[in-house]
DNA sequence: TAAATATTTAGATATTTATCTAAATATCAA
DNA sequence: TTGATATTTAGATAAATATCTAAATATTTA
């Protein structure tokens, strides 16, 4: 888990990530949205698949990135536990109230 | 909200709030549970409040800690909305069906 | 009041990290 | 094949950060 903390611990991670959420984009598109390098978005994206949050492929000349939802389930969980400051056991027991795909399992690092 | 996500981009500091979430507990019980010297917790501890992920109480010679749920709000609103790949517009429209204390606002940072 | 205990502040240091430029690699198109 | 375009890698640098020791502050107790 602690990469994607680490991932999503920096703005323009998360505002790549907000902008995977609308649509599948390659990486020159993502690095014209900033103000910054090519190489600079190109070593965020690294961090970012790293963590297994986004995905990529190639197309031709590009490089087309996306975003993984389904490792989000683990920070999701976590935040919502914290939040409603219920501990694992209880949770699991009460099961899918959420829409969560994944049942709440052992979130320690 | 950007503060919210370096304090919890530590694992030290995610392990404090998972402790708070238990129960409350005075500075130097939380550093006795790490490897680590008391101005180092002290520190930590100080990250997370400025986050206001936690409030501190003075109880005698001692400074109680205490979780704050509410600012993580926003932070679920984040991870729920990018996992689940649903916009603001249209989350803000079905409403608070997660058992939000709050609806679903404006995340922007 | 003086000593003991709890916590924080100050200042130093080493590590991590975000960013840049320059160069390398890969693909397309003429 | 050669030039253009897309992307990443390498290496350098400056800023941020996690940690430490020493000292300061606050509170209790003897």
């Amino acid at each position: 888990m602690n990469y994607i903390f680490k991932a999503i611990s920096e703005q323009t991670r998360r505002d790549i990530l907000d902008m995977l959420k609308e649509r599948d984009m390659n990486a020159g598109e993502i690095a014209d949205e900033f103000n910054m390098t090519k190489p600079s978005i190109s070593h965020h994206l690294d961090i970012l698949k790293r963590a297994d949050l986004i995905s990529s492929r190639k197309d031709g000349q590009y490089v087309i990135y996306s975003l993984n939802t389904s490792v989000l389930e683990d920070l999701f969980q976590w935040v919502y536990k914290l939040k409603t400051k219920i501990d694992e056991k209880s949770i699991a027991k009460r099961g899918s109230i959420l829409g969560a795909d994944t049942a709440a399992g052992d979130l320690s690092d």
